[in-house]
DNA sequence: CGGAACATTGACCCATGTCAAGTGTCGTGG
DNA sequence: CCACGACACTTGACATGGGTCAATGTTCCG
């Protein structure tokens, strides 16, 4: 979820038993979803919290005609269904096949009453979704289309290298469309931005999922805003 | 700050000493800042949470040639500060003459970490706060420019009857500028929207900053997307 | 009373949306 | 193995919402 910001550094001062979660998670049921399947739906009751294991899942709300706007996607690590107060707000659909680790809500309750450390630890978290979701807010309310897909291009290749994989050639989990509806853009206009990137040189496209990071260094000043002749 | 979201309900399942955050901000060090005065700005080592007793404070990130998105606002009763890992990523900054309870984090901490249900309320807290962003984030992604000044008055509005205020008759604090800044406008679209919500008779403007709703049908109309033609 | 900050309004323009063809690419069934 | 259909993506022509620039008005405070 962390999509468009730096890794936040793990500062708790509290760090006794935090490993519980990831403890309880490794145990808890796996759940399979194909691509284009949901976890859940908006107004589903809240039972679960949710750990990606892998494949990608993309989070969004939707307007009443249809407009969509994805709040962010869940790699594998990630958690999703943690905030929602009794029934959930946001649609969690698979965008490539998926396996998830199910964690029932009264269990994490249950050991959230016992455990400071484990309450904690999920404010932590959610503060971090929090972190991400500002930052993407500030990418698309402020920025140019092309700003937009380039910081998106680099949370991208920052995420792969985190994972310990290549952070200039990497296979992207989600169409034109669902980018789109995260940058709040048309598909059109990433189409075209991506061609253009590939028309300057600083990126390369052997298919539409896949992109090679070539000029990382310009690729920076677009996202920093060059272009608008500073 | 869940400025765009109806109310959470307060669902925790734990629910015993949670007046403790109440309790402990009461006698907490007050502290008074001036219009326009930083609460505290990005870098700023994390010190402490703040509640805002009175006035307002704006919430905002920066971009390096000084494009500027206002993440939040923050009214009497909400908190600031919170979610925060080592230093702040934002600005908060007052946006008329505000009072604040101070709250130092180590307090915080030790307390989350005897008492489990402070690191619910915690994380329940912080819980809405996302919520709160992420509407914000379908408004600006999405919306039109009319649809997002509309769902913005409707949001004040709301807060207001909340606090047992007039709903249709209430003074902004903040300015155009802050407006657009919040909603991905400029100051002259904002400016130009609240004319053409008063020549349609949907508000009156009887100062710049006092807005009186007129006809709450025909703009919950216009929020919800009327005016595309459906 | 004067000036600074904020707000409004107008004219113009451009980035991005819209609409409409095309062009892959992939999986399925003949 | 090929043909077909369904999607996803790209590209072009055109339209427009909202940005930019500039002038004017308003409010408020010293």
């Amino acid at each position: 979820m962390q999509t468009l910001s730096r890794q936040a550094t793990p500062s708790s001062i509290i760090a006794s038993r935090v490993a519980d979660l990831d403890q309880t998670l490794a145990h808890a049921a796996l759940r399979r979803v194909e691509a284009k399947e949901f976890v859940f739906i908006e107004g589903d009751p809240t039972t679960h919290v949710f750990r990606v294991e892998t494949g990608a899942v993309a989070l969004y709300k939707v307007l009443a005609d249809g407009r969509r706007q994805i709040v962010g996607f869940a790699y594998p690590g990630d958690l999703i269904g943690l905030g929602a107060q009794g029934e959930h707000v946001m649609n969690a659909q698979a965008i490539k096949p998926t396996r998830l680790r199910c964690l029932g809500l009264a269990t994490l309750h249950r050991s959230a009453a016992q455990d400071p450390a484990l309450g904690f630890k999920l404010y932590e978290a959610v503060a971090r979704e929090l972190e991400a979701t500002r930052d993407l807010m500030l990418t698309t309310g402020q920025r140019s289309a092309t700003e937009r897909v380039v910081s998106f291009l680099l949370a991208f290749s920052r995420r792969a290298e985190r994972n310990g994989l290549d952070p200039c050639d990497f296979e992207l989990p989600m169409t034109r469309a669902d980018i789109g509806d995260f940058l709040g853009l048309t598909i059109e206009t990433v189409s075209r931005t991506f061609t253009k990137l590939r028309t300057l040189g600083f990126i390369e496209l052997p298919q539409a999922s896949r992109v090679k990071l070539v000029d990382l260094d310009h690729l920076e000043d677009l996202a920093a805003g060059a272009s608008n002749q500073d």
